[in-house]
DNA sequence: GAATTATTTCTATATTTCTGGAAAAATAGT
DNA sequence: ACTATTTTTCCAGAAATATAGAAATAATTC
């Protein structure tokens, strides 16, 4: 995952309803739940909610199938573990690799 | 931490050029970077900067102390770990961070 | 205390994002 | 084909964000 990618997804989940949504499809366990549920659960309207889920499935963060007539979403948490992956690679102290001395000379 | 302040961290690091500052400042060690090494580093005009580094800094993630003329900033590691530990506790599977095998280097 | 340096704040504009009603599309059942 | 259900797409207005020049503020030096 590169800076920019990680904007990215950083950016969608920035956003209260969206990190909403994430946390209950992670909370609802590997089935997801269907777009309608989560409206059930969060109150947003229709249309709203669903610019928010295009918005998490296009920094794939979620993934959303059709199950008959019902769109199901589950979160991809590999993308998440990518994304934490970088934090903690790239912006955080020492853990892993040690930050390149920058303007050393 | 909260899910709106979490939010608020994400939102603030989720824009490229916030997330190049932060990365830069955690990049430059200990001692952080005074705003003027920063600009040089990433070429953004003064205020705009500025902006940029204020949002970061009510967000929570850099601190910024005037040394002299000069005001330094460096990361807020506390700010960055609390955010980490609430994706990994809310927001991935009850697994926290897997361990990284580091490409067995 | 004027000049210099470093940075912020003011101000304005451009752009993006958010929101949600209405219409449309996809699916299933009758 | 018609109807109901589910969700998206279209559309538009409102709100927030990004950008950056100019002016102002803070600290140092001469």
């Amino acid at each position: 995952m590169d800076i920019d990618h990680a904007a990215r997804c950083l950016e969608t989940l920035g956003n209260p309803t969206r990190l909403e949504v994430y946390r209950l499809l992670v909370r609802a366990g590997p089935e997801g739940l269907a777009v309608g549920e989560i409206q059930d659960h969060l109150g947003v309207p229709a249309s709203t909610l669903s610019h928010h889920i295009s918005h998490l499935v296009n920094a794939g963060l979620v993934d959303r199938t059709r199950e008959g007539r019902v769109l199901r979403c589950t979160p991809n948490y590999q993308r998440m573990e990518r994304l934490l992956a970088f934090l903690s690679e790239e912006c955080c102290q020492g853990v892993t690799a040690p930050p390149r001395p920058l303007k050393a000379g």
